[in-house]
DNA sequence: CCCATTTACATACCATCGGTATGCGGAGAG
DNA sequence: CTCTCCGCATACCGATGGTATGTAAATGGG
């Protein structure tokens, strides 16, 4: 095996070991000794891979999660035709997406910010969650369908209402949750139009 | 000084020091070694008095911080007299109540669901903030001013969208951020009604 | 083909942290 | 005045994240 193959192995399994370990017990709670050990390398891998440590280590992790929700989000969306309808499909997606595994939501929502600290959390979402949501809602006002205003706060909102709403999904055992929570979010989507 | 009164001020101040380091510097970055030097006592007092030992001390820190925050929100509701605008003002001023002091963000936002996890903090939570949210939305629909749902889910994505409003209103140096994000909060709150 | 060098990792070690067991002085009850 | 118990201090422990150093193998120029 070539160099570059090895450490692109070695680098893979470390993230794939910790995201499991991070998803079932949290971040707080898994030991770097359990994460070494499970994934069949020694501390000195673990840091010449991740010079941050821990939480280097925690980064990429998040950054794959939330890669794979990114996907998700994106590819509802594009089996819409009608923009509104993507924007809809796209909260839907996030939200069964962040429901299914519970493994995202503690990664994703609840260690992501405390570990990282919010603004770098932000950043990282931005890059793929909530991009499709801003760019959604950049569409729908440029093409009139909802009024012009400024689309950043309208993004934190509905962000933050999803985040949350996958969290209490989470917890709410009825499969008619999802629809109890998205009936509403969908209506208080339409007050934007114009 | 007798000693109920010690012993209260002896967890006033360690809950205090507590508050104003977690707010600061955010929870794992704080030592108890530096709680206890700054509180002026040593961890044997700490665990007296916090069984639970680091997260206990945050839970009665977090319970502090809640409860301000719902005085707040309850006072600015309390101030109005139609009921609509009191649930108005009430997400008003809960914006303003965490945006005014950084401590209070990342307590209550932060670090309060990854230490005590998310179905605590969220009990928690419904004990102070989204109590009033919770009420007010209530007697709306008891009332007939929105139309009759569950109010739960929508307790959750208001709750959320002010959340994460409130983090970012944080980073947002704009003086009008609040009226830029209380705007369509209002607006999609209008389509809630009957 | 060979040697110098870098790379990818292992090993050994350390400082600090949260947590606990025990000791002690002084307030309170009788 | 004495005995008791409460509030807290002291001393200590295991475990954890992090680092410094060693090493064998892959790589590339001559």
């Amino acid at each position: 095996m070539t160099r570059a193959q090895q450490r692109e192995r070695t680098r893979a399994v470390l993230v794939e070991v910790s995201r499991q370990l991070f998803a079932t017990r949290g971040y707080a709670a898994v030991g770097l000794a359990e994460i070494v050990r499970t994934a069949g390398v020694t501390k000195g891998a673990l840091y010449h891979h991740f010079e941050g440590g821990k939480a280097d280590l925690f980064r990429a992790v998040l950054a794959q999660v939330q890669a794979d929700v990114g996907r998700a989000v994106a590819a509802a969306a594009d089996a819409e035709a009608d923009p509104w309808d993507q924007l809809v499909a796209g909260c839907r997606a996030f939200l069964t997406a962040s429901t299914a595994d519970p493994g995202v939501r503690r990664i994703m929502l609840v260690d992501g910010p405390a570990v990282l600290g919010w603004s770098e959390w932000r950043a990282m979402d931005e890059a793929t969650s909530a991009r499709h949501l801003a760019e959604a809602l950049t569409g729908l006002v440029e093409t009139g369908v909802i009024a012009p205003q400024p689309v950043e706060p309208l993004v934190r909102l509905l962000s933050g209402a999803m985040n949350e709403a996958a969290l209490w999904l989470a917890e709410t055992a009825a499969p008619s949750a999802l629809d109890a929570v998205l009936a509403p979010l969908v209506r208080m989507l339409g007050a934007l139009r114009a």
